[in-house]
DNA sequence: TGTACATCAGTGAACGCGCGTTCACTGATGTAC
DNA sequence: TGTACATCAGTGAACGCGCGTTCACTGATGTAC
């Protein structure tokens, strides 16, 4: 019945299946649990066989990770391409932040491998990591400008990166929480995300409207935290003090 | 001059010396990097005098997570007590995330170790590390109902604490931001958290002022978004459809 | 098609290494008298 | 105060273990003729 492989085809199948075991057991047992032992075995060959396909254990994480990657860069290809579909703004500022959650969850053993990666000084896949984080966060930086919200000066530039690494991080924990089973609901995490990135836009103009920042009561309510130090004495606008313009209160 | 110390003062010298040692290498190097070799030796001690003063790794690991722990409880608990102190309501939502930030600076090793942690199957100190992350995230939902957001039912139970796990979320990511040197305005920090939680806390109810939701505009603003499908027409408090109630736009 | 040889994926045995753990021992500190 | 003994923090050597890595070898596949 089947076609007996070539020793090319044979050999590439070796390698996919120590790449898939290798996988597997670093989203089962995280990176402490990896070794040449426990893949050769998971992929049903000798150990020393494991040197035939790869130069050692960091040269299979490195193909782990460029393969990671680029699945990774995929979906988040395709979520954007998706969320241009979509019809409304609204539906658009939803769908920014459901289609992102749907990517990850297509793939949450890269998510559970990076968050696990990132702030670990020892991990051979630290890179992979930071440069997840990266394609996670220019993604939503660029989310927000199609939004709208652009950052003209250093300031703002530096607020909207900030704001992009907060939702980052909230969606990465609503993410994790929906794969636990905790919030079932993937629109409602996506709901939680639009909401959370409504308020902290407002500290950025909102150039598609041209107006002030929207949800801002023009007379300026209570001034947060007293006389600010250096304040807007003679402050030129796009030169605030930091902390305090926190936008309608 | 110096005292001699007595045998047991003596011994807890050195099982201090151990525990630090051990702390600094975690920091530094990961839990993969901590060895009873490493330990032993950055303490000034032979090797096996480990096993004088800790059963193994285990062990000593148990301990240092119950001596984080403590420290990160009263880190937080001086974080309540002065945002209690604060003066307005506005102040008191501001304090409500600069002081844990402070908190978390205070430590910095111990939200790297818990961030570190937290995802690894394989990780010792796992238990600290949920410990840890439930600690700050009942601490933000304890900061939001001192707020006077209240959850009345299950569904509103569940976005509150969706919305702490968020905030929390993105509390660390600031904070990490922070200790790495991205973002050195701690205030800044506190003020993009303050308004990513204005925005999320629009989707329940503030019972505080019996009002509507705080930083909703009276005459509501250039809207961002288009009409709200099924939006506030006749939805009865309490039984909004999922998705369709993100707060005054 | 058949034969002789080349290639090469996969093997098992061997080795060194760092580590965790044990244990008999040492010498300073503490204590009973 | 002095002496004899008990206690015990700390030591170094030894052992087993899992792991990473190397290497001569095997036998099936591929190829030249």
């Amino acid at each position: 019945m089947t076609t007996p492989l070539s020793r090319s085809e044979a050999k590439d199948q070796t390698r996919r299946r120590l790449i898939r075991a290798a996988l597997a057991i670093l989203d089962q047992e995280g990176e402490a649990g990896l070794s040449t032992v426990k893949v050769a075995k998971a992929a049903g060959i000798a150990q020393s066989s494991f040197y035939v396909h790869f130069k050692d254990m960091q040269d299979l994480l490195r193909v782990l990770a460029e393969e990671g990657g680029a699945k990774l860069r995929g979906s988040m290809r395709e979520a954007r391409r998706k969320a241009r579909e979509a019809r409304s703004d609204l539906d658009s500022h939803r769908e920014t932040f459901r289609l992102p959650l749907e990517a990850i969850c297509r793939h949450p053993e890269l998510l559970r491998i990076q968050l696990r990666a990132r702030h670990d000084p020892s991990s051979l896949l630290r890179d992979f990591a930071v440069e997840s984080a990266r394609v996670y966060r220019e993604h939503h930086a660029a989310d927000l400008a199609a939004l709208g919200y652009t950052a003209d000066d250093e300031r703002d530039r530096r607020r909207l990166e900030m704001i992009a690494e907060g939702i980052n991080a909230a969606t990465n924990a609503l993410a994790i929480g929906h794969l636990e089973g905790r919030y079932p609901d993937l629109d409602e995490c996506a709901d939680i995300l639009t909401a959370l990135s409504r308020g902290a836009l407002r500290l950025l103009r909102h150039t598609a409207s041209g107006g002030p920042v929207p949800g801002a009561p023009a007379s300026g309510g209570p001034v947060p935290g007293g006389p600010v130090p250096g304040g807007p004495a003679g402050a030129s606008p796009g030169d605030r003090a930091p902390g305090s313009d926190l936008g309608g209160q």
